[in-house]
DNA sequence: GGACGGCAGTGTTACGTATAACGTCCTCCG
DNA sequence: CGGAGGACGTTATACGTAACACTGCCGTCC
């Protein structure tokens, strides 16, 4: 009772960390005890009333585990490696939300590896040389020398692979994101239904109408793009009459918009939509559009990728094929915890969603215009 | 040469890690020896000769020191909190950038903690999920109990100024971020010079003839925000003839749009520009002031904060303040460092700088200065 | 000639945790 | 009644590192 201070019960006194070795002796048992009872491996070493007294007791002091004791002692650390493009791009900020959540529900943290060839859509940096070449960012160190030496495993976006092979993490288990099923390096893969997606959106513009199709596909050599790209080949190629081109665009809004021009100004009839692979792509197709006296939709559709905030924040708001983000890092994280556990991996392909909106319409009509506006 | 394997020399085996005292051994010293030389201790402890010999066997063995044994010995990890809203915020992306990558440099890792009442001005992210299950994490771990339970340091925005009183992180040095220079919590604080931004911001519209100013202030209690609401309203008092109004406004596309209509149609003159919170308050105000089928800049300026991708998205593009991001990450990180060296900081206030570009111009001609264009 | 101090190192310890190995009793059953 | 085992705990150890304390040794100075 005169010990009782006026600080809540969740707040010891916080001057220094209470060990185990303090809890034990405040319940009066060995610190083998307070190890086993908070391990909740106590089922018939421990009797109820000691551990109890011991939980108790964990409470009273505030005790927490010293991580890297525990580190030390189980050869583990309970950290994970996220190898994105650029945390600056909202979907991967998501895709580590999601992972985030679910590694935090397992007692795991998350550290992020930023690859150096990382796309910053937000400014005008050259990703990489034309050789191929990633540009080396000046400070980039490599995660296995930095805080974060000792990882108990990986996930890495396909956007992102290439950074991977230069990573030291040949012998971790590794969880790609939306990448080859057949890539040797991936212990497990995750996927979102791209190709659906792209099909989807395919089958959205030719069913309103559209014949002219320009792919604004994105320059990156990235597996997820390439089904993309595929995915519009093919359905484009299902509907007889239809002209699709393809013109690559590097990302981020200002890229977006050179190519679109490119793409509108270029030979042969202008194409009626820009399917575009990504909203920020599209977000500079708009702004091209306008810059030749043309609207978004009536003269031009635009279809975006992803569902960023960004889509619903231009005008017209872009039609686009809304990606779950979140969920895509949580079932990578999943993924990942049950490759750690030695279970096995059944992780679905997860679904993703066309969202219609405002920036996609029936073609003009026109004279050469070998489709019908209201046809369909 | 005949030693030389096919292996890379930054590739060693890889099967199982090299400790120190493998080092220790192929160098023909003691485990201790090692730890002198590659701690850079070893002054006059140590020769020369086999100072270089331990070198070269870590090279050769690819010796990383366990991170987790360097912790529990010397009781610091190496690791700092950064606490921010949301990190799908691009701003706080790329605050993080900038943190992480003067971290790295220095040996440390940083770790992120999204503050539970984080804004997520990304998504309509009310409800919309087809699952209907609520995204707002119900699972937000103390991050002292989470991965990350042995911290250096803590870096938080005041923005989540809130979620760090519920921390336990009360004998932590602490550098606050763009708060009140006199908050008793924060050990350093590091800001931007918001105010000048502001104050830049007010006198390029009135310069431009505005003199009903509608502020769209974000309904965030922030220091931030504060700084910005007083140096707009002194701002303008020192113009004679001006109006300024405030309307709160909640963080998002869709938040803005509703504040600028609720102010675009109250009572009272019309004001001739609004003045955003941020850059994705703007873009809603953009979307409401063509919803009410006037023109922006003719009819209506509108200003952002911030200088994110997507001002530069939207259309017109955004006169707005833009914020060095990456460098205040940079600035927070630097004085946390200082701050843990027991080195004593003096970290500037970063300047901030005024973009003008589309979104802003004269307001209409009108009896008084910018009365309401007649018909609508 | 012996004391002394600086150099060049090594042996040892402790950080806090998890767990294997080891004792007790006590009960139950043949 | 004796031994087998379960319930209940404790002791001891190892993880890899940093740092303290110690030991020779050699040159120098009084």
């Amino acid at each position: 009772m005169t010990s009782q201070k006026a600080t809540p019960p969740g707040h010891p006194p916080a001057t220094a960390r209470a060990t185990s070795r303090d809890v034990a002796r405040a319940a009066g048992v060995s610190q083998a005890a307070v190890s086993l009872v908070l391990g909740d491996k106590w089922r018939g070493r421990v009797s109820p009333g000691k551990a109890e007294a011991v939980r108790a007791a964990a409470r009273e002091l505030g005790y927490r585990p010293n991580l890297a004791a525990r580190s030390l002692r189980m050869g583990r650390t309970r950290t994970v490696l996220l190898v994105v493009p650029a945390l600056t791009t909202e979907f991967f900020a998501r895709v580590y939300t999601g992972a985030a959540r679910i590694a935090a529900d397992h007692g795991f943290g998350v550290v992020l590896y930023p690859s150096p060839e990382g796309i910053g859509p937000s400014h005008p940096s050259p990703a990489t040389t034309p050789g191929g070449r990633p540009l080396r960012a000046p400070s980039v160190p490599d995660p296995f020398d930095s805080a974060a030496a000792t990882l108990d495993g990986v996930i890495a976006s396909s956007m992102a692979a290439e950074a991977l092979t230069a990573l030291r993490a040949a012998d971790l288990p590794l969880v790609m994101l939306d990448s080859d099923p057949d890539d040797a390096r991936a212990t497990a893969t995750v996927n979102l239904d791209i190709a659906s997606g792209a099909r989807q959106l395919t089958g959205h513009l030719t069913a309103l109408g559209h014949r002219r199709i320009t792919h604004l596909a994105a320059d990156v050599r990235s597996w997820t793009f390439e089904v993309r790209a595929r995915a519009v080949t093919e359905a484009l190629d299902a509907v007889p009459g239809t002209l699709l081109r393809r013109q690559p665009a590097a990302l981020g809004v200002d890229a977006g918009l050179q190519a679109a021009h490119a793409a509108l100004t270029g030979p042969g009839p202008r194409p009626t939509a820009l399917l575009c692979d990504d909203d920020i792509i599209a977000a500079g197709a708009c702004k091209a559009v306008r810059r030749l006296g043309l609207r978004v939709p009536e003269d031009v559709s635009v279809t975006g990728f992803d569902d960023l905030a960004l889509a619903l924040a231009v005008e017209p708001e872009l039609t686009t094929v809304r990606l779950p983000a979140e969920e895509f890092g949580e079932a990578g994280m999943r993924a990942l915890l049950a490759v750690l556990d030695g279970r096995p991996t059944q992780e679905p392909t997860l679904p993703v969603e066309l969202v219609t909106r405002g920036s996609t319409a029936p073609p003009p009509a026109g004279p050469d215009n070998g489709a019908r506006p209201g046809g369909q």
